[in-house]
DNA sequence: AACGCAACCAACCGCTCCCGG
DNA sequence: ACCGGGAGCGGTTGGTTGCGT
């Protein structure tokens, strides 16, 4: 039965960031605090052809990914106070032990180790430490000690092998750990204290509270699924509705067939991605369409 | 040099939980 | 009490890289 989407796919990047979108993301965090990452990039302007019908307000600060993407990407990469790599045969021996008192609950075994992502540790322990200690003749799953000796590898097909090993067939141990949940913060450790300062400080409470533009309130209710109404354009996510009085009042100068839009964006995409154009490049091509 | 395989890891997917209305 | 949206989580995928042949 499962939900929708958190978003709508359309028109939304997916794949590795680059890193105009990595600083467009850092910088309007840096400003805004996290949180609240459905309405972020809308916030953070992801809606190039609202930005359009506005009046190409601050275009160059367009991100358009969905806020799980963005959530995930800050989480897992940007945040500043993030190791990456190098894992210490410490935190190999704490990993390993807190898994064997946890299991898959990566998200607590990470708050024990202030600057690593849960899908970091994930990663590693998928990729180092299970092997690790499946070599050692200990099963990484129950920590029991294996009555067989690990099994040889043979050079198979990529991506089948992979995938079978990891899916597990009849030799799986299954594991019977309570299922994973999610942990309030007061009994969740903090992945840093800094993190947690600047969340129950400044981050959310603030952000929340923030003033809008008046353009971006409008976007609150504007989003990127967009086709032709009766009375012009219009853009709307899922199932929002749309001010289209308000668009039309801001897009009398901006052509608005469904194909000019449509080239628009295939253009702002081009320049999304060409990350050899100078910074304000996308500025000076929102502010070329001005008439 | 070319190819195939394995390893790595960023990103996506789908589910669950929380919380406000 | 119920419902829906947002956030968080673990599992999975697939692109990239490195290495051996």
């Amino acid at each position: 039965m499962g939900r929708a989407p958190c978003c709508s796919k359309v028109g939304l990047h997916r794949g590795p960031w680059t890193p105009r979108e990595d600083a467009l993301l850092t910088k309007y965090i840096q400003a805004h605090g996290e949180g609240q990452w459905r309405s972020l990039p809308k916030r953070a302007g992801h809606n190039i052809l609202l930005s359009l019908l506005l009046l190409l307000h601050l275009p160059s600060q367009c991100l358009l990914r969905c806020g799980k993407s963005c959530r995930l990407r800050w989480m897992n990469y940007l945040r500043p106070d993030i190791k990456r790599g190098n894992i210490t045969p410490e935190e190999d021996d704490l990993i390993i032990r807190m898994h064997s008192l946890l299991g898959n609950r990566w998200s607590l075994i990470a708050g024990r180790l202030p600057g690593r992502t849960d899908n970091e540790i994930k990663n590693y322990w998928n990729t180092h430490l299970s092997k690790k200690l499946r070599n050692q003749g200990t099963d990484p799953k129950t920590h029991h000690k294996l009555t067989v000796p690990p099994e040889k590898k043979k050079g198979k097909k990529k991506n089948k092998q992979k995938h079978e090993n990891k899916k597990g067939s009849s030799e799986k141990t299954l594991v019977y750990l309570p299922k994973a949940v999610r942990v309030k913060g007061l009994s969740c450790v903090p992945r840093t204290e800094s993190t947690f300062t600047l969340d129950s400080n400044s981050g959310s409470a603030s952000t929340s509270q923030e003033k809008v533009q008046s353009p971006e309130e409008v976007a609150r209710e504007v989003n990127m699924v967009w086709g032709v109404g009766n009375e012009g354009i219009f853009f709307g996510e899922d199932h929002d509705l749309v001010n289209t009085s308000y668009v039309e009042c801001h897009s009398d100068d901006v052509h608005t067939d469904h194909g000019t839009l449509q080239k628009l964006y295939e253009e702002y995409l081009q320049l999304l991605k060409d990350e050899e154009k100078p910074a304000d490049e996308l500025d000076s091509f929102a502010q070329s369409l001005l008439v």
